[in-house]
RNA sequence: CGGGGCGUAGCGCAGUCUGGUUAGCGCACCUGCUUUGGGAGCAGGGGGUCGGAAGUUCGAAUCUUCUCGCCCCGACCA
């Protein structure tokens, strides 16, 4: 059991605080709300973001980069987008030693800077569609930072595109909504909901906002990536127009999509447990640590280091690049080395000892059940790529059957208060209501609506008593 | 931003109320020996000026004021 981790049942945050610790994911930045991202977290990062750009690119879209900077104007120019933001932007006031004539904000999502200059590009409908992401950061000024759920400064992705059609730009809006969610459950295996957004928690300036939602350990919800139809109204305050078919002057329909490292925010409070991190296999930065151990210093350094080198230069070859790392620190005992690596959540450990190669084995041991597994020489390429599948698999499957247990049916509003109060998770039940409701069970039982459940799923709303209202997940939220 | 808690060695803490010789303890770290398949034992070491600033005092980790930061709850949050 590991010692320097807060079990989860006496105080989830200070859990997630130590498993992030543990792991030397990230730490607290000089400046308040920043993290640094360590070299671990950050491999996690590079491998997530890897998946999500391989499916862009996939699907047609093509990398760019953005300023940093935004004339504080150009938030004005959508009114709905101004009010959204204005609270939490970062201002640059002055620059060589002098007061700026025009603040510039520092970017807390570029759809302004991005249709500034779609208007200068895009003149013809054969100019469209424009597909960009940019991978960058951004900066929002939080009240409350929580590392990687929302820290003043964050990297995410944001895919900006331009359409000739309104039904083309919600195809667009949804495709993403859909790589999103593929990627989140079978890489991050992570279960969501993806389905459309209500009124209330809109993306200020969009005309319509989906999201992937998921259930935490703690059974709150955590949105864990959006895709907004924007309509036309960034294309309207951009001035983004293109002479149609006809010959005629008409605005562009518009989306934008995002996911960012709050998807490790996610992937820890999803899979981990009171010894420390757990990390999925297919994004595992490292898949199999490799442990040469011995009584006897020098035999595990001069006689099973190489035979362990040997294994990984297999492993890496058979199953594909960085798979394994081999462990040297030699003058650690094994049980140290081997909670380096748990904690660090890679998902299986290789130990290899006289023991093991005297029987001509190697001893696989499990990070998601801890189970044992001696597997035959020849066997053990195979035996590994097994168990990470299952892994894979099992961390899914777990993940979904705990949502789908806390997930229960109100048929009132009385009843949906009790649930959320008494069982927490989510709640399903038919709403209807305006953003003036929601902000009223916001302010009385602490539940959002997070999502519209997928389907057509209608009944009377809850609050309104109308027919034909949504079939809506409400919950606490992070 | 409001309420509460807290900043003393890398981490966790004691000492603060009732100012006073070289500021302690556990873990971690370093050296040696014995150990070694889920966080070892003994012995010997290194490391802090007490979040920061100003003040009171012969003397401040301890008292006063200001300030910075972190955590929890609330408000807010694409």
């Amino acid at each position: 059991m590991a010692r320097n981790i807060t079990p989860r049942q006496e105080n989830y945050s200070q859990w997630y605080l130590d498993v992030i610790k543990a792991a030397e994911l990230a730490d607290y930045a000089p400046v308040r709300g920043c993290m640094v991202i360590r070299p671990t977290g950050y491999s996690i990062w590079e491998s997530i973001q890897s998946k999500f750009d391989a499916a862009f690119k996939k699907t047609g879209h093509v990398n760019a980069y953005f300023p940093l900077l935004i004339p504080d104007s150009f938030f004005r120019k959508e009114a709905e987008h101004v009010e959204g933001f204005a609270p939490e932007l970062a201002m640059v006031t002055h620059a060589g030693g002098e007061k700026l004539e025009e603040p510039y904000a520092v970017r807390p999502t570029s759809e302004t800077v991005i249709g500034s200059m779609y208007s200068k590009w895009i003149q013809s409908w054969r100019d469209l569609p424009v597909l960009i992401n940019q991978w960058c950061n951004v900066m929002r000024w939080e009240k409350r930072p929580r590392l990687f759920l929302r820290t003043s400064e964050f990297l995410w992705q944001e895919g900006h595109t331009a359409h000739e059609t309104a039904q083309e730009a919600r195809e667009e809006t949804l495709r993403m909504l859909e790589v999103y969610r593929s990627i989140i459950e079978n890489e991050i295996a992570i279960p969501v909901l993806a389905g459309e957004k209500t009124a209330g928690e809109r993306f200020p300036g969009a005309v319509d906002t989906y999201t992937c939602e998921a259930m935490m350990s703690d059974t709150k919800a955590l949105q864990a990536g959006t895709s907004h139809f924007l309509g036309q109204n960034f294309a309207k305050a951009f001035d983004i127009q293109y002479q149609n078919r006809e010959g005629e002057l008409d605005y562009c329909w518009t989306t934008s999509w995002g996911v960012s490292t709050r998807l490790i925010g996610a992937l820890i409070m999803t899979h981990s447990d009171d010894d420390g991190l757990i990390v999925p296999p297919r994004i595992a930065p490292v898949k199999a640590a490799i442990i040469p151990i011995s009584k006897d210093e020098s035999v595990a350094e001069n006689d099973i280091l190489p035979k362990a080198k040997e294994l990984s230069a297999k492993l890496d070859d058979e199953l594909g690049g960085m798979f394994t790392k081999v462990d040297t620190d030699f003058h650690a005992r094994p049980a140290d080395r081997f909670f380096t690596h748990l904690q660090k959540g890679v998902p299986l450990r290789l130990e290899l000892g006289e023991k093991d190669l005297a029987a001509g084995t190697v001893r696989i041991v499990r990070r998601d059940t801890g189970a044992k597994i001696d597997a035959a020489n020849d066997k053990v390429v195979e035996t590994v790529k097994n168990l990470l599948d299952e892994i894979q698999s099992n961390l899914f499957t777990k993940a979904k059957t705990f949502r789908d247990n806390n997930t229960h049916d109100a048929s009132s509003y009385d009843e949906l208060k009790e649930i959320i109060e008494s069982k927490g998770g989510f709640v399903r039940a038919y709403f209807g209501g305006t953003p003036e409701d929601e902000t009223r069970i916001r302010e009385e039982t602490g539940a959002t609506p997070r999502v519209i459940v997928p389907g057509d799923h209608k009944g009377k709303c809850i609050i309104t008593g109308n027919e034909g209202a949504r079939l809506t997940v409400f919950a606490k939220a992070y």
